[in-house]
DNA sequence: TATTGTTATACTCTATAACTATA
DNA sequence: TATAGTTATAGAGTATAACAATA
């Protein structure tokens, strides 16, 4: 039994907790046409409007190359817009038109319905700490990225 | 507010660490040549052996189309074999070779790095209690889809 | 020189559907 | 008929590298 026999588990755990809420959420969203990676983008530009596609590919931990194909098929749905920076010819900064601000409620509500389906398990004080936790960790875990 | 505003937050928070562990270990195994898919498909007949594609398939949540070439990709490296089935003359038994077990043993010690690196920031007493609670989560999610 | 975003190309993972060989 | 596994085909998501326009 080494320093801490339990880190392995504690990753499993979360993995596998993350897989059970992600296909839960990839099937309900998918009848939506709204794929998982869409519906990050949307919530993360929705969080930081007027973002450039780089941002956003940073933002997203993803490679800059990923974005193009994304924001193409969500600009063509009318979800995105495209719009120069005023400040610089290279950028666009991107927004949310109407549609998309839409497709964010409709987002917000599948989101809240399938993880209180998901949590519905759980009493409400667990709930409350494991977000706690959750928290903690990302906090801790990004603090150490910098 | 309604009967659990933190439902959602719950999810995205779930979501999003298992996201920095993922992304970590992705970097970390693939330096081995170890894609996620080929970790979860190992891991799992270490614990199943002599399971059918079938059996795989059904525990890893994916299609059966989805386990044939990474069985496939996994027998030619020469770290699992099909061997017949005695009883079915459809289906293959998969064991794990001499080299899949020493990859299996480099998989624990890499998931014990990462592991021990993510969750490095977080105190023993919350590490603990995020485990039983993420236990917890999964016993519930579990029970409900019988 | 460095950076923004694109095109070109390729890889991993997954799915559905049609097929074969067995059950 | 149903099932185990394969082939065929397709799609999403991502990466690296090379490029154009601009900083």
């Amino acid at each position: 039994m080494s320093s801490d026999p339990s880190a392995t588990e504690l990753g499993e755990l979360l993995v596998a907790a993350s897989r059970v809420f992600s296909q839960q959420g990839r099937a309900r969203f998918g009848e939506y046409g709204l794929s998982p990676a869409r519906v990050r983008l949307l919530t993360t530009l929705h969080r930081r409007p007027g973002s450039r596609m780089r941002d956003l590919a940073d933002t997203l931990g993803v490679s800059g190359r990923a974005v193009t194909p994304l924001v193409d098929a969500l600009e063509s749905d009318g979800l995105i817009a495209r719009r120069a920076d005023p400040d610089d010819r290279r950028a666009f900064r991107l927004t949310l038109t109407d549609t998309g601000l839409a497709t964010i409620d409709q987002i917000a509500d599948l989101q809240r319905q399938v993880s209180e389906e998901i949590f519905s398990g759980l009493p409400a004080r667990d709930r409350n700490d494991l977000a706690r936790l959750l928290r903690a960790f990302l906090d801790t875990a990004s603090a150490r990225e910098c």
